[in-house]
DNA sequence: CCTACCGATCGGTAGG
DNA sequence: CCTACCGATCGGTAGG
């Protein structure tokens, strides 16, 4: 194997923080886990917090330009929703470790850096609240819906996934996106919705 | 203040484990919470461990009780959802750090307790399905639920609540619980079902 | 990227 | 419940 880049760093700290957690991930684990000493790390980083911003960033990035494509989407509150649900869903499948670190590690950043992350985070969640807001004014969705709570429950919904979905089972992403969208706009319930629209 | 027992010391364990994590957690952390020192919890426990499998299975035994209560409840289906929908919420939101422990600590345990705990949530889990699967036959649900993700779904949305609900705010658990109930059933559509039955 | 090392802190024990 | 302490490990640095 050639020379470690910071990248081949990261990498090692998304599946290690997700994994073991922050606190019980060692520099001498993400060493070992790149065959290299812990203390060789740091002519990669100069700190382990450095290697948690990192991932939690890259991960609210991609939060962000998912955020922006619906943000520049036409179509129907459904439709956004649904375009919600199914990216914030590839996000989670296509990067495990790193959602799972973005999920669960955030409290352990830097102050400045959690509260970055929280403020991005909530810019995210508020494309939620406004494709919500829109499909109640517009009719698709319940007048008396509370937007704010139902973003909240959707968004926990979704990352409540990371806990048991596993991509490589008989059910594959997009048909969970499905089932989800469709129990969120339906709901359990057997007879279908007169559209009087 | 009068010398602390052993419940004591879990009850500083709960808020700890939860707040700064498990692995972030240590000794003298928590007997300082106390005002003693962290060599003085060994006269009340015999490892570390011994404390995070005491808050798990006391959250365990909360969930179990639950499932007893509504497994020798009658009523429909939707009654039943409806129970462990409230239920769930309330254990959750009445001990919160016992919960948030339970939910996000459970992975650091030690390998036979993990399992211990992880069947037990299933046994817990396994009420949830039943309830599904009985409202899928009897007509109540849509005949085409796959029961178990339906399960995981409305587990994960109920357990995302700790993320971000506060019960000290405007909105009751109780209310909260009606609404996770109503979109569960409902879903966010803004036409109420036909009930034909 | 390594060896050698730093002070601090970890879970835990002995003995009172 | 305390002091005093144990070996192990922590994040990190110096110097090559």
């Amino acid at each position: 194997m050639t020379r470690r880049s910071r990248a081949d760093v990261v990498a090692a700290a998304r599946v290690l923080f997700a994994d073991q957690g922050f606190h019980g991930t060692s520099m001498r684990d993400l060493g070992k886990e790149l065959g290299i000493r812990g203390s060789s790390l740091y002519s990669h980083v100069v700190s382990k917090d450095e290697l948690l911003v990192d991932v939690v960033r890259e991960a609210a990035s991609r939060f962000q330009t998912l955020a922006d494509e619906v943000n520049a989407m036409s179509g129907t509150a459904k439709q956004k929703l649904s375009r919600l649900v199914q990216g914030h869903l590839r996000i989670l499948v296509e990067d495990p470790h790193q959602a799972r670190t973005f999920l669960n590690e955030i409290r352990f950043l830097p102050e400045f850096e959690r509260e970055e992350a929280v403020a991005m985070f909530d810019r995210y969640q508020e494309t939620f609240r406004e494709v919500i807001e829109t499909g109640r004014l517009g009719h698709e969705f319940r007048s008396d819906l509370d937007v704010p709570l139902t973003a909240n429950l959707i968004l926990s919904l979704l990352n409540g996934t990371t806990r048991w979905f596993n991509s490589e089972g008989t059910l594959d992403t997009e048909t969970l996106g499905d089932e989800i969208h469709q129990l969120l706009t339906g709901g359990l319930a057997s007879v279908s919705k007169v559209d009087l629209t």
